[in-house]
DNA sequence: TATGAAAGACCGCTCCC
DNA sequence: GGGAGCGGTCTTTCATA
């Protein structure tokens, strides 16, 4: 079940739940020109295969005032700190993804704080607080023009 | 209804949204200690507050072959070739996210390829070909060690 | 005003074709 | 892959504190 290839109708199937994970199976299953239980057997499959993971609600991180997104590429002294950084990283809620990256950075995070004023308390006070940060650079993101997922 | 202040019930029914979207309101309700009708009640409201944007499944890009991930950050030669390369981009599937930022770069963009080759296409073939684009840098990602969303 | 309980409509799951 | 029945869930309404 690793490597399960999906055809044209999983595909349409995956484009139209990652619209809205709700929508009645029976409605999919018209727009598709399928049955209702055909599209249960696929689903059912995806989840088996593992490329349907869960389910999720879309949250407006803006509706609740978290109004500034931002990347930080970060530096650390010493690469062996790699762990123990991203453990205090993750202590902090403001931080909401981490990757390990090649390039100029150690690791790079997404971070998002209610302010401009807000994310300068984060960075210093929590972020550079971090002993085993060398160095930060602040991306601050104005604008999101593209965000979606990636099926083929 | 722009900003509704959440409270801690409606805090705890988003997190146990994040996790799982279609989780019966009933088993939610007794998880929580209150009834079925006050979940819809909440749910409700913060739909109508759009703090609720919609429901999405999760896919896992690995299990669908993409299993490299990384960043890229771009300088354009103009800055008012701005949305024109955003609109090019776009067209990539492989660009799963753009940021228009203030920093190094003018266009930071999320990248999921099937490999190191399928990357290396990509970039030289597609992305470096766009015109308005002066320079990138890359910084592919070996780990993911935070992933979530921000709900204070 | 917001919550809790119950009834009806709807949907999803399963079996058989 | 398609179609029908059963069980469960969601939604709504009404009463209550």
């Amino acid at each position: 079940m690793q490597n399960y290839q999906i055809d044209n109708l999983d595909r349409s199937i995956l484009h139209a739940l990652m619209d809205n994970a709700r929508i009645p199976y029976a409605e999919l299953a018209k727009n598709l020109a399928v049955s209702a239980g055909t599209i249960h057997v696929r689903v059912e499959k995806m989840k088996q295969a593992g490329i349907i993971k869960g389910t999720k609600v879309a949250i407006s991180a803006k509706k609740l005032g978290y109004d500034v997104c931002c990347f930080i590429g970060i530096n650390l002294k010493n690469a062996k700190d790699y762990p123990d950084t991203i453990t205090k990283l993750d202590a902090l809620e403001e931080v909401v993804e981490a990757y390990y990256t090649t390039g100029n950075y150690s690791i790079f995070i997404k971070v998002m704080t209610r302010s401009i004023d807000h994310l300068q308390t984060v960075l210093i006070s929590k972020i550079q607080a971090i002993d085993a940060i060398q160095s930060t650079e602040t991306l601050i993101s104005l604008q999101n023009p593209i965000s979606r997922d990636v099926i083929p």
